[in-house]
DNA sequence: TACCGATTGCACAGATTGACCAGCACTTTC
DNA sequence: GAAAGTGCTGGTCAATCTGTGCAATCGGTA
């Protein structure tokens, strides 16, 4: 499934854990945490960026707190001639489109879109709708968020073996 | 919707992007880079961070690397007088759910999860259903990622106004 | 005109980084 | 059993960056 998948140990996990709860230690701090030697903290950072394993240290951005507070899955019907890759074509240009993929079951791509209100949710969706390669869409809106997106157990759980 | 959201300008908007391509290049590089003073960078960060629209720069652990492949989208039914509150604590202690919503339309809550193979998503499910408050699950597999996760093009729309 | 917030440019001490190195313990290979 | 390879440790070094404070400047506003 993966191109190459890594099997992270405790430490691994510790490491991850230590630098998701406080992003901003740098690598020596974080080596007198976990009581371990400098090097060895950034050979396995180094390691799981290398690897795939860590995307990157990115900020993450709150839609909600820069004036997109609707969120919403969006699954779409589309029509078989036009591929998945024109319609993605078309969904990435949308900003508010943030992932899309496709998927089993009654739809074909399940994307998630946030917008400023549910008004201008409705703008957002003709603007999917707009494309010829959709046939239809089915709306989904978010209401709270029970768990924030989040990584850190499966991290646990990984290392666990 | 949010407690206070953010006004972004262009400067912000750059800012993020710039960060989001290279995490790791620090405030002075940042202010060369955006040819402003390095107490702007700064300043805008601590605006940034405080008011809530960066949540963090929390490492992105990528879960088909470490050994979870899988990733589905699971929408469920919930019995009405168990809250969701009840079901939320459930789900929070199993790692494989990455993230859940309460949504509009015909299943009560959404959540994502991932496994590490087919196999092992029937395994996860059963452990979500096996609780009392959950009634049914609706589960539905994403195939590939056409958009992976992204907040950059919606930052810069937000500093368009 | 006077005020305010934001930005700039500058300086300082202290801390961190990346790059090394030798030593040690452990595992695999010959 | 010996040799080679790997990963971790603990240390050094110069170069760089950070956090902080300050005075000056700028643009918009009361």
């Amino acid at each position: 499934m993966a191109e190459q998948s890594v099997q992270l140990d405790e430490l691994d996990a510790r490491l991850v854990e230590l630098l998701a709860a406080e992003p901003r230690i740098g690598v020596l701090e974080l080596s007198r945490r976990l009581a371990v030697a400098r090097g060895t903290v950034q050979a396995r950072l180094d390691k799981l960026t290398a690897r795939g394993a860590i995307k990157g240290f990115g900020p993450e951005v709150v839609p909600a707190m820069i004036g997109f507070g609707v969120m919403s899955f969006v699954t779409l019907e589309i029509s078989q001639r036009y591929g998945h890759d024109a319609v993605a074509g078309h969904l990435a240009e949308i900003p508010e489109v943030l992932e899309a993929h496709t998927i089993t079951g009654s739809g074909d791509i399940l994307c998630r879109i946030v917008a400023r209100s549910n008004a201008d949710l409705q703008r957002v969706i003709d603007q999917i709708v707009g494309y010829e390669g959709i046939r239809r869409a089915h709306t989904i809106i978010a209401l709270a968020e029970l768990i924030p997106y989040r990584t850190v157990p499966l991290t646990k759980a990984a290392s666990r073996i």
